[in-house]
DNA sequence: GTGCATTGCGCAATGT
DNA sequence: GACATTGCGCAATGCA
């Protein structure tokens, strides 16, 4: 039992996990298919829109490893706001009204409400998230034992060709010399 | 060019990216190895101390998936600070002084270093995570390549095979007659 | 204990 | 306009 070749379930799931790339086609049950073309790889950032405020062109520099600088003192201060929540207000380089920004009071229910129903997103999405990225390192691991079963049996294969082969190769010989002279069965 | 089983830089990559658990043994330049026993699932959470404050025992609902209920409005009073980011304080249930929780003002230089240092820490850990979720997509994507790869050389091998298979079991029948009767070369 | 590393969470900006 | 993503900072906690 558990041979190779066989859906495997996770791959299953990953492959639910990626909506409006999946193709997928119907195969037989005998076949595990291997379709799934790029599906990862730029998940949506680095690719469109991105750099809010915080982010500038911090990612240039970590991409490539190391130099962890502070933020050289920006966008950190202490400024005294109106209404509460001293986060970020003016977080990106466009100055405006430094309070009450359109009038969405941090106090409004509106507010509370906006803020509550995007925690409640936030959190899900990031589950979602963490689904996915657990969903695909399971992938790997079962493609990665897969692969071994699959290079082992190539090995079998090969050598029982090579078996085979030979065997051929004697039989031909001596079936060439049966009918060129008399025998030599060494 | 471009065959299959090599190295496949990505692999490479990626194994670097678990310290800790790289069994790597040195494997001479034709095999792929294949090694990396789990190393993945697991991070470091879901298996030791989590649930500080805020998570409670949320997770195991989302573990099954939906209900992304409110936090039943708890833990996000407006509370009026006296020093400065109203940000969560009392975070936990743990009720405790609402303000100066042992003499760690929000102002003094000791704060603002420990933050900003953690913020510094924050992004690289962040920035070694993405990586690493990246190097497991391609990974991923590669065996899955390589995986297609390998069973269609199994189906030649296997086809070949019984060809040779099908000859010798020809060639065996004929050297049975000739060495039984005459012959009946067809 | 000090310092960095992880991680859940909320916020705000932005994408869909 | 509602929900989904994502970078960021904060705080708690893990770990060396």
């Amino acid at each position: 039992m558990m041979s190779d070749s066989r859906p495997s379930s996770v791959i299953q799931e990953w492959v639910s996990s990626y909506p409006g790339q999946a193709h997928l086609t119907p195969v037989g049950p005998g076949q595990s298919s291997a379709q799934l073309a790029q599906m990862d790889v730029i998940p949506y950032s680095q690719s469109q829109g991105m750099m809010r405020g915080g982010g500038e062109d911090r990612l240039a520099e970590q991409m490539m490893g190391l130099s962890y600088l502070p933020y050289s003192a920006s966008c950190l201060g202490n400024a005294s706001n109106s209404v509460s929540s001293t986060h970020h207000q003016s977080h990106g380089g466009s100055q405006q009204a430094p309070v009450t920004k359109r009038s969405i009071s941090k106090d409004s229910a509106e507010y509370r409400l906006r803020r509550e129903r995007n925690n409640i997103a936030v959190r899900k999405s990031r589950d979602k998230a963490r689904r996915r990225i657990l969903l695909t390192q399971q992938r790997a691991l079962q493609l990665q034992e897969e692969n071994q079963k699959l290079q082992l049996r190539i090995g079998q294969l090969t050598q029982e060709l090579d078996t085979l082969k030979h065997i051929l190769s004697q039989r031909h010989l001596q079936g060439a010399e049966d009918g060129a002279a008399g025998e030599s069965s060494i």
